[in-house]
DNA sequence: CCACAAATGTCTATTAATCAACAGATTGGC
DNA sequence: GCCAATCTGTTGATTAATAGACATTTGTGG
């Protein structure tokens, strides 16, 4: 892709970021995006509709971030060290993820999370345990949003406890329940 | 100004200081200038002739960086205050103005430093002194060469003394010189 | 010494970003 | 409430940067 497309995008996202920690979201204006990002405001407009459409992109890259950077192209859930890697990334990147939960009224950054960690989570619980559809399908559901929860709580209330602490305690959850059977 | 221009030239001059950090002037090409910017080959042709033109490029914007913060529109020379000022800005600055010092063969810093320091010791010795036009010329050259003397020395072989000292020892020198008459 | 890779300098067509201007919508203070 | 200032969303003309190609030059290793 044409190099400044990615550039101007990382600008405003970079500038939004900086404002949405600044000043909250409801009080950030196209100009003031445009003015931090020492770019045309109306080149804001070539890239994004409003600024809803500027959150949800980032949430959505932040998400890609998180998922690439703990499990590239591999299962995520249900692996000690997928857990731990998710904890841990959370934790250096603590006030972004912070910042995006707080601002996220739609709910969306479970909802895009979830997607990836739905369709994972079927398949390993499909390899783990030997039920039919309708009971794999509960096993999955339940440790997702639990998984999801745990997420959402760690980055909500941190630090109540270290990225080690909820990486065990969760982990020895998730093997407890798929050794129900 | 356009944007554009100025950010362009902006991430030019960056990648070619790293660079000249990183593996001096001759092993600079503009492919890699091009390639530590991330902008297009060619785009680096659009703004400079050549690397040279480049290495020109920054001392004039550096000489003139330090000019202006040291003495904005005012005198520079014989005060110590702007004594001061200059050799603190070049001891935070030291590992830039030490690159471009030993990059420059064709003595181009000190040239385009001493344009300036001329001009306006000239001036504040017309007011000093109260000489006819050839000695005080003398007293000028004099000034501003050794006063440009001993900044390249300092830069050169920093931390030989404090820019305390520096400025000290120098407008002591200058004072006892002015008040020769 | 030759071959092959990399860098150069230049070009064209295309695309993204710019500025400036606009009328209409919001907002905050008096 | 109203005025002024700001923000909005869009436009059109212009400019800078892009990718890609090209023939040429440089320079390094076999």
């Amino acid at each position: 892709m044409d190099r400044r497309i990615i550039k101007t995008r990382k600008e405003i996202i970079n500038a939004f970021m900086k404002l949405l920690k600044k000043k909250g979201f409801e009080k950030i204006t196209i100009q003031d995006i445009a003015d931090e990002a020492d770019i045309n405001r109306g080149t804001v407009y070539l890239h994004f509709e409003d600024k809803y459409a500027i959150m949800d992109y980032c949430i959505d890259s932040y998400v890609g971030k998180l998922l690439e950077n703990c499990a590239p192209g591999e299962e995520i859930v249900l692996k000690k060290e997928a857990f731990n890697a998710i904890f841990n990334y959370l934790g250096e990147n603590l006030d972004i993820y912070k910042l995006l939960l707080e601002n996220d009224k739609n709910n969306s950054f479970n909802q895009k999370l979830k997607a990836t960690v739905e369709s994972q989570t079927e398949m390993a619980v499909g390899h783990m345990v030997k039920s039919d559809g309708a009971s794999a399908e509960i096993y999955t559901q339940f440790l997702v949003a639990g998984f999801l929860g745990v997420i959402d709580w760690w980055i909500r209330n941190y630090p109540a406890c270290t990225a080690e602490e909820a990486t065990d305690i969760l982990f020895s959850m998730v093997t407890h329940i798929t050794a129900i059977e």
